[in-house]
DNA sequence: CCACCGTGAGAAAACGCTTTCTCATACAAT
DNA sequence: ATTGTATGAGAAAGCGTTTTCTCACGGTGG
């Protein structure tokens, strides 16, 4: 709250300045043209000297908006949802409206009392909760319309949403790699129930049944750097010639792990990641992954939000299919005795 | 604002559920001890089963309160920002406030304006604005006092500051390359006026002074990625051995620039970057920088946010002395017939 | 010349809460 | 029995706006 020390500010001294009423200071204001032009100009000089602004939070009380929307995220550390935020935020601030940023902390039973309470702060809620349950979200939902949902697509609320196709990402990963003339594949699968995971989970069972010859196996719970270094031991032990990590995050800091340990990628382990955050050309060798645009995520969101704030039918649902970025962390299978289909030198 | 269309609960409905008065409900959700056992567990249970939460804005309007505090960037895409946010954030959400985000896109003739508007939306401001002048600043900080900066000392104003301690993060960066053997070096600086680009100018201006036989030239105007990608050029035309970048984002998009361009890194150039973001130990070679914790930055500022808010003292200003990380991208320079002081062998 | 109407400005209600003020009740003290 | 004092609850006054309602004024038409 604005100072009150110094007295604050209030419409009724600008009336008094001006030598009007409450009301008519309000209807200059507000662009009301029902003035008198002197009158007008009265109360422009008086509201301009006192240095005069309506208090936000009256008006908000009164008009019944806030001028603010509210985004969950699961993670403020996580560049996904630090480029959908930022996408997020241009959007709304060429709108003149204000963003309330809360962090889950990648805690479902958090998320929902947290948009509950951010919507009564704001006039929406762009919700990022991928480890929420379905039933969960679909209770959830209804309670804070207007909401655009970011990654994952409800069950049964009707609500805009806008995401990346993980799925279809996925599935031109595991091609990649299977081009490649991987046949022992392992997918470090994220954290269990989110719903992106899911959509990587469901691309690797279609492969599966496309490609029986082919081994994919899955180790999961990996989200970040460290959960990626972490697994290093796993993937040594497990003597897939392709790593499929669930993120940028996990792939670089698995290979990190291994490149400590001596191993050489792509020459004996090739590793994917997903996302392409700002990073990962950089690493050694530079990332092979799937391009996710999320600074577009968060301003097709804005847009799906403002069309609801101005009681429009929000654009179309929206997937982005993300596009493999193929670098140096992916190349051909080491040659062993035991491959069963040998690439043709 | 909630949905007004199922006739928003109102503090009202309570009290007649409960059969009691407004200002009885009011006491018994403010827990104010003088309500007689009975009546407060008979307005709990209306509140309850009415799932009636206060209004915050109306409670705002009247408390003088807004439980947010908002935090002012230059940039969302920065990854010292968006640790000092995250940090804060965490420790906003422990104490139930909000957190409202304004990103000010690097232009300092905005960020005035936008931390008046954001302060009459919440109880206080945090501030990084690098590049707003010394004038400005002063005259803005009394206006949305409480406010705590970042990255910055005010040269007038009384605020509690917490920062990073750049000149002597550059200082040693300095003395690592000159320890190194390089005697010929180049500062990618930053934005002109930026207030942790002049610290960094200060420990140039200490080094050349303590050390004249060693030669160092300033190229200006690089803050990120692509700033570092487009120096190359310069970089091969002067014939640094060692080249100092403003900070990590672009030491990385110049060593890009430079592997492209098939120069040897260190082995002909040596890089430094700035602030260690999580990615710096990925780049090929990993990336010699001087580490800033920017979560504890966001904390500590948050630390002394609620101690004005709370109209305690804050805590000492804090400058966190970053600390010299040395990676694989620094290195002895090459030895040239005209090193006027070759390394011994 | 009077009734009527449009124009524009002030008074007052509303937004949903907190808190001070006021008052009724009951109990202890004289 | 009567005054005094806790105790606890309701009435009402804000908090700073917007907006509806009301009304005064001056001009037009009959």
């Amino acid at each position: 709250m604005a100072r009150r020390s110094p007295e604050r500010l209030t419409i009724a001294d600008v009336a008094e300045k001006a030598g009007v009423s409450l009301s008519t200071v309000s209807r200059v204001m507000n662009g009301s043209t029902t003035v008198d032009a002197a009158l007008t100009q009265r109360v422009r000089e008086a509201a301009v000297t006192l240095g005069y602004t309506a208090s936000p939070l009256a008006r908000s009380l009164v008009l019944g908006k806030t001028q603010t929307v509210a985004v969950i995220v699961p993670d403020l550390g996580n560049p996904t949802f630090q480029g959908a935020l930022r996408g997020l935020s241009t959007g709304a601030a060429g709108e003149n409206y204000h963003v309330l940023v809360a962090d889950s902390f990648e805690d479902p039973s958090k998320e929902a009392e947290l948009a509950r309470e951010a919507r009564r702060r704001s006039d929406g809620i762009v919700l990022c909760a991928p480890r929420m349950t379905d039933d969960e979200l679909n209770e959830l939902l209804p309670q804070i319309s207007p909401a655009v949902v970011i990654n994952r697509t409800p069950t049964s609320a009707r609500v805009p949403v806008v995401a990346a196709d993980y799925r279809s990402g996925f599935a031109q990963l595991l091609a990649h790699v299977k081009d490649l003339g991987h046949r022992k594949l392992l997918f470090l699968s994220g954290a269990e129930g989110s719903a992106s995971n899911r959509d990587r989970l469901a691309a690797v069972d279609a492969f599966r049944a496309a490609n029986p010859n082919i081994e994919i196996s899955v180790l999961t719970g990996s989200v970040n750097f460290a959960d990626g270094y972490a697994s290093a031991d796993d993937v040594i032990a497990s003597d897939a010639t392709a790593v499929l990590a669930f993120n940028d995050l996990v792939a670089m800091g698995l290979l990190g792990a291994l490149t400590a340990r001596g191993v050489d990628v792509p020459g004996e382990v090739s590793i994917t990641g997903f996302d392409d955050i700002q990073f990962a050309q950089y690493t050694t060798p530079p990332l092979t992954t799937a391009a996710v645009p999320t600074p577009e995520l968060g301003a097709q969101a804005w847009a799906r939000m403002w069309d609801l704030l101005n009681g429009r039918q929000p654009a179309y649902n929206l997937a982005f299919g993300p596009l493999v970025v193929p670098r140096g962390s992916t190349g051909r299978p080491p040659k062993t005795g035991d491959d069963p289909h040998p690439a043709a030198t």
